[in-house]
DNA sequence: AAAATAACTTGCATAATGCAAATAAATAGT
DNA sequence: ACTATTTATTTGCATTATGCAAGTTATTTT
């Protein structure tokens, strides 16, 4: 109560549970990470590799992987971009898009029922606070962004851009 | 702002990439896992293996494993219970205990800096939320403790013990 | 048009995962 | 007391995930 670290371990552990074998839609099998990357290629309009595998955080090299095997799960499609044939875009097939669908449907429903030991009240003022606190981190550069090199108690003002 | 999902999408893809290279202190680099382990065990008295596997989630084989190195990283020792024999039980060393501290105090300072961008209201709102949502977890038996098969709609009632 | 840069992919080499089987200790059944 | 079962943890693979370095193809610089 009194530790915020001890109250967000506690958030983040569950939330990892909770997503661990996230998401089993028909008789596709998806990881937390392919659930990731689905929500954020549906959110995005057709965006490029790298947009996605920077908002995710994730190495280049294994999100081209990752995206293989979605492919291969015919879940995604790529295509090359007209203005920059170097570029593939990233879009949902139908498949994909169902799956999306479908595990955002499951999660709400997680969700919901964890919402229904709270009372009405507390619903709101949770829902309004996540807004707050993704608002915040956001905000932050110190966290939650893409952190490249090492970020040591030393503190060394490095800039990767 | 509407679709809860939403929301806890986004939260958890912040807090996952500030997890990622969580923690590296003094020579010690620590993945979020070892964070957890570290965590749950300053936390827990005396824990087996088999309780700090449960409670975060993890195949005990793994696990097994993940112990095995942060024992050789000299910051976890296991011994033997005096009451049962084939157990093990954890606890942090000295460094552990210092690694521990060190990661708390990080995180709390990558807190403070996020908690920054809020009011001291919401501040205070927000922790309320978060303590909140982790009760309302911890009710919950649908999601957010340990799964044991498969989740699918179709909801066979098989039980694996 | 050659050189530098950029977006992505592939080659390793390493680490993480988990099921099945092994080991070792405790408990049950007789 | 003595074998049989169960329990806690470890090891043997076999699979998958990871990321750096190097490669490929396309674009931009000069």
């Amino acid at each position: 109560m009194t530790n915020k670290r001890e109250l967000f371990q506690i958030m983040t552990r569950r939330f990892g549970l909770l997503n661990k074998n996230c998401c089993s839609v028909g008789g596709h099998d998806l990881s937390a990470a392919q659930s990731h990357i689905l929500y954020e290629i549906d959110r995005a309009e057709a965006p490029s590799m790298q947009q996605v595998a920077e908002s995710l955080g994730t190495d280049i090299t294994t999100f081209s992987r990752q995206i293989q095997s979605l492919v291969k799960m015919e879940l995604i499609e790529k295509s090359p971009s007209p203005a920059d044939r170097r570029v593939s875009l990233l879009s949902l097939t139908t498949t994909g898009k169902f799956v999306a669908a479908t595990i955002d449907t499951q999660m709400n429903g997680y969700l919901d029922e964890v919402f229904s030991y709270l009372t009405p009240f507390e619903r709101e003022t949770v829902l309004r606070s996540i807004d707050l606190l993704n608002g915040a981190m956001a905000k932050s550069d110190r966290c939650c962004a893409p952190i490249r090199d090492d970020q040591a108690e030393d503190t060394t003002p490095n800039d990767p851009e």
